[in-house]
RNA sequence: GGAUGGGUUCCCGAGUGGCCAAAGGGAGCAGACUGUAAAUCUGCCGUCACAGACUUCGGUGGUUCGAAUCCACCCCCAUCCA
C-alpha cells in the first residue's frame, strides 16, 4: 500500500496492472476506479442528491465557469460553499473552466494572460485566468480543483498542439502558486493531443511541478478510440505511481475499462446523462434507443438484473412512452439507470481488480457488449 | 327550407391558372451525442423500375396548351336565419 496525502493506491491487479484505490477529500474518501456524474451547473441534470447517493455516487463534478456566470460564486460561498448550496455533502471536483475554452471556442479568446469569453448567456464580456479560475474554485469550495488548462481540438497539427500544451504548463505552475486552500486538492493536466511525444513531455513537465493528482485532459474530443488509447499507454509509465490518475471527460462502458486496464483512476462524462434525456439508455449490451418504435410494446425493463429504480419498477414500453409524450419522469428514469449502470459497472471493476481478475472481467463484458451499438467515433477496432 | 364560410398529402394548415408532390407546424420514423451553450441537434416523411415516371388537393363533368387553383351540378361540414 502506497500512501500520499491525497491517494491511497491499495493495489494493483495481478492480472491486467489496473489500479484499486482510494483518494482522500475534505468531504470524504472515494474508492477508486470511479465514475462521477457530472453536475455543471451545481446539478446533475434530472436528479436530486439524495437521488444520486442512493444509486451509489461518491464524488460529483461541476464546474467553474458556468457557475462563475450563473449564480457566481459569491452567492455560491454566502450560502455556505457549493456543498450547502447544493444539498450535497460528499466530494466535489470542479472542473476550472478549461473545457470551455474548447467547447465555446467561437465565443472565447485565448491570451498569455488567460482567456476571455462573451458569455453563451447574455453575450456580456468575461475573463478568466489561471488565478481567477482558482479564486473561484476556492469560493465554491471544491474538494477537488482543477487547473485552468486549454485543451486543444482534433484535430490539431503539432505546433498548435504544443503551443496549447506549452501554455497549460505555464498556466499550471500559475494556478499551483495562485491556489492557497489546504483542504482543496489541485490537479494538474496533461495536454498534448494526439501526439506520443507532446504527451511524455506534458506529464513529465507536470510531474516536476508535484501535483496532488493528474488529469488528462484533451482525449475524447473526437479522436479514434484507439488513438486515445495509445496516448494512455504512453504516458502511463512517466506518471507518478502514488497519484491519482483522472481520465477527463471519458463515459462509455468500454472506454471506462480500457481507461481502467491502462490505469486511470477517475472519470467524469456527461454522455450518461445527456443521453438519457435523449431517450437512449446503456446497458451490458450496448446502447438501446428506448425511443424507438421497436419497444413501443416491450413490457420487460431497460436491463434484466439492473438493481435501478426504473428498472425495479418500469418497463421499456413505459418510459419510451415518457420520453415520446416529453414527460420529464422519461428523462428521469433513464438518468437514474444510466449513472447507476456506470457506478455499478465500476463497482464490479473495483470487485475484480481487488481478485486479480480484471482482464477476465473486461473478456467477459466483451461477451456480451456490441460494439456496433456502442458509440463509434472515428476509428473503431 | 334559406344565408354565409369551408372541404388540400396521417393531423392542423398555407396555397386561388404554369416556378406544386404542393409552404409551415405537429405526429411518425431514423441518426448524432464522451472535462454539458444539449429535456438538444440533424435527416427522412405520396408511390415506384427514383437525375425520371406515375398518382393526389370532397365527387363528377367542363373551360384551357396547362387546373388544388376558373365554371356547372352533386355530396359532406360549420355557423347563422327560419
Amino acid at each position: 500500500m502506497q500512501n500520499t496525502a491525497s491517494f491511497t493506491l491499495l493495489k494493483t491487479c495481478a492480472q491486467s496492472g489496473a489500479r484499486l484505490g482510494v483518494l482522500h477529500t475534505a468531504h470524504g474518501d472515494v474508492p477508486t476506479p470511479i465514475y462521477m456524474p457530472v453536475g455543471t451547473q451545481a446539478c446533475v441534470k434530472a436528479m436530486t442528491p439524495h437521488e444520486l447517493r442512493d444509486i451509489g455516487t461518491h464524488i460529483l463534478l461541476s464546474n467553474t465557469y458556468h457557475l462563475h456566470l450563473r449564480p457566481g460564486e459569491d452567492i455560491v460561498a454566502r450560502a455556505g460553499g457549493l456543498h450547502r448550496f447544493m444539498g450535497w455533502d460528499g466530494p466535489i471536483l470542479t472542473d476550472s473552466g478549461g473545457f470551455q475554452v474548447f467547447s465555446l471556442a467561437g465565443l472565447r479568446k485565448i491570451t498569455e494572460d488567460g482567456v476571455s469569453f462573451q458569455s453563451h448567456i447574455d453575450g456580456s464580456r468575461l475573463f478568466m485566468s489561471p488565478e481567477s479560475s482558482m479564486a473561484i474554485q476556492e469560493a465554491l469550495g471544491a474538494d477537488v480543483a482543477m487547473a485552468f488548462d486549454v485543451c486543444a481540438p482534433y484535430p490539431c497539427d503539432d505546433a498548435a498542439a504544443r503551443d496549447a500544451m506549452e501554455r497549460t504548463h505555464r498556466w499550471a505552475l500559475r494556478c499551483r502558486e495562485a491556489h492557497t486552500r489546504p483542504d482543496q486538492l489541485l490537479f494538474g493536466i496533461v495536454q498534448g493531443s494526439v501526439y506520443e511525444d507532446l504527451r511524455v513531455d506534458s506529464v513529465k513537465a507536470l510531474r516536476d511541478m508535484d501535483f496532488p493528482g493528474y488529469g488528462i485532459g484533451g482525449l475524447s474530443v473526437g479522436e479514434p478510440k484507439d488513438v486515445m488509447y495509445r496516448m494512455l499507454d504512453h504516458i502511463r509509465p512517466h506518471l507518478p505511481e502514488t497519484k491519482p490518475r483522472y481520465l477527463m471527460g471519458v463515459g462509455t462502458a468500454d472506454c471506462l475499462l480500457e481507461g481502467v486496464l491502462r490505469g486511470i483512476d477517475m472519470f467524469d462524462c456527461v454522455l450518461a446523462t445527456r443521453i438519457a434525456r435523449n431517450g437512449t439508455a446503456l446497458t451490458d449490451e450496448g446502447r438501446l434507443v428506448l425511443r424507438n418504435a421497436p419497444y413501443a410494446d416491450d413490457f420487460t425493463p431497460i436491463e434484466a438484473g439492473c438493481d435501478c429504480y426504473a428498472c425495479r419498477h418500469h418497463t421499456r414500453a413505459y418510459i419510451r412512452h415518457l420520453i415520446k409524450a416529453g414527460e420529464i419522469t422519461g428523462a428521469r428514469l433513464i438518468t437514474i439507470h444510466n449513472l447507476r449502470y456506470l457506478l455499478r459497472l465500476m463497482e464490479q471493476v473495483r470487485e475484480a481488480i481487488l481478485h486479480d481478475r480484471f482482464l477476465d472481467f473486461m473478456r467477459d463484458f466483451y461477451g456480451r457488449y456490441n460494439m456496433a451499438a456502442s458509440f463509434n467515433r472515428g476509428g473503431e477496432a
